[in-house]
DNA sequence: CGCGACTTTGAGCATATTCAATAAATGTGG
DNA sequence: CCACATTTATTGAATATGCTCAAAGTCGCG
């Protein structure tokens, strides 16, 4: 189902603001670029972009929708170890010389940016801006990273909801409805919890009023509630 | 108790051949180098090098010991999120203009080299083989923590102890005595455990034979044992 | 309208925690 | 070098948190 869109247009591209290229004048992309030709695929739901233990041939940008990176163990217990948004560079573990750590897949629809690891490479070694902005991409993704391993080490199961919750919702005025495209088996797999579990506290927190919600969307009616769940809960 | 030992030379570095200037030729560290002024400092157990929220002034690579970087919620829980060892840079969120998101501190004696940030960002600005082995530093980092989420998220507190003391023994040969200078209570901050939780199942892989350890190493008897428990034990 | 997938709810159970007490190891000062 | 104090580790019993299994309810889509 994987579909190819055809070449990608960097110069035209509607993400490059957030892109790797973000920073470099529009008018030196050309030169930047050269001979660098990169892909646009679409994909829906749950299809997958690389596996775990795959040999790497491309880094990844996505232009539309969301995308779950996995792990999985042996009887198939998954983890779902990052979720990907808009801009963002992914699957890069060829830059270190190793296979992919992990799976992707798309969590939506989505549409994302194919880039041969060689060229990329060499534009990231001759661009400072370039190199600049994936630097800056790892070391983010280290820190969310180190976030999450908190909430999954040391959270309890209200505590990381509540939490994941707050986080979703943080860029948003409060009382807005919100894009949620998780299932709560997703949810789930993200929070190291059951669906039965996730379920139980969102049907909560809707009874005691913090929170409204239809099936991909969220309403955060009153955070104060789920802040006390975050933090006064422990006590 | 932290101990100044005086500037750091690069080019006796004990550690060079593991750090981010490994690949450098010993002939042109002078010139890579230029006026960049390290420093050596000791620290021994316990001691903070740097904390949770702080700006960064300086990036560190560890020359001798162990170090743990930890988190912590507000009612004091904690969770180590990484330990770093021989060679390994850390504390660079200052390149991505971030506070530190995470505290370090020794988790035994140690020796720290601490490089400033502006001097070390000139140099792997200007030095493919540095810059080549922070990003692949960073990206075997982000691997790390994937696992580690693998590990929080899905497995259950056997399957976690289990696969630690493997991956901790991984590089020896079967049946040596190793060192492990973590306390049941860091091993459990390590694992998302109590302490009491990390003890129970050490002294029963004891009586069962699959291990041996005195306080602070191990020795993997039979590590089939604990293979066992890491797959076999989810069925 | 009916089928299939996802979600909610309930009841019982297992895993890991909490609290408490004992034991072992380590360090300290005399 | 020993006695004592302190920290760290072990073990036990009771509890709670979150899971499993099962059933009923909703939603979306053809």
């Amino acid at each position: 189902m994987a579909k190819l869109q055809g070449k990608g247009n960097c110069q035209t591209c509607p993400i490059r603001y957030r892109s790797i290229f973000a920073d470099i004048p529009e008018d030196k992309l050309p030169e930047v670029i050269g001979d660098f030709r990169t892909s646009i695929l679409t994909l829906t739901h749950n299809e997958v972009i690389y596996s775990e233990g795959d040999a790497p041939t491309h880094t990844y940008t996505l232009r539309k929708g969301l995308i779950k990176l996995t792990k999985s163990l042996p009887d198939g217990r998954i983890q779902i170890v990052r979720i990907i948004g808009h801009g963002e560079l992914f699957g890069f573990d060829g830059l270190a010389n190793e296979n992919h750590n992990h799976t992707a897949l798309a969590l939506t629809d989505i549409e994302i940016c194919k880039l041969p690891m060689s060229g990329l490479e060499r534009i990231r070694i001759n661009n400072p801006s370039v190199d600049k902005a994936m630097m800056q991409g790892w070391i983010q993704g280290l820190r969310a990273a180190e976030n999450m391993l908190l909430d999954l080490g040391a959270k309890k199961a209200p505590e990381r909801l509540a939490s994941f919750l707050l986080k979703w919702c943080k860029d948003t005025e409060q009382g807005q409805w919100i894009d949620l495209p998780l299932s709560r088996t997703e949810i789930a797999e993200l929070l190291g919890l059951t669906v039965e579990t996730v379920s139980r506290f969102l049907s909560d927190w809707k009874r005691k009023g913090y929170i409204e919600d239809t099936r991909s969307t969220v309403r955060l009616v009153d955070s104060d509630g789920l802040n006390q769940v975050v933090d006064g809960y422990s006590k």
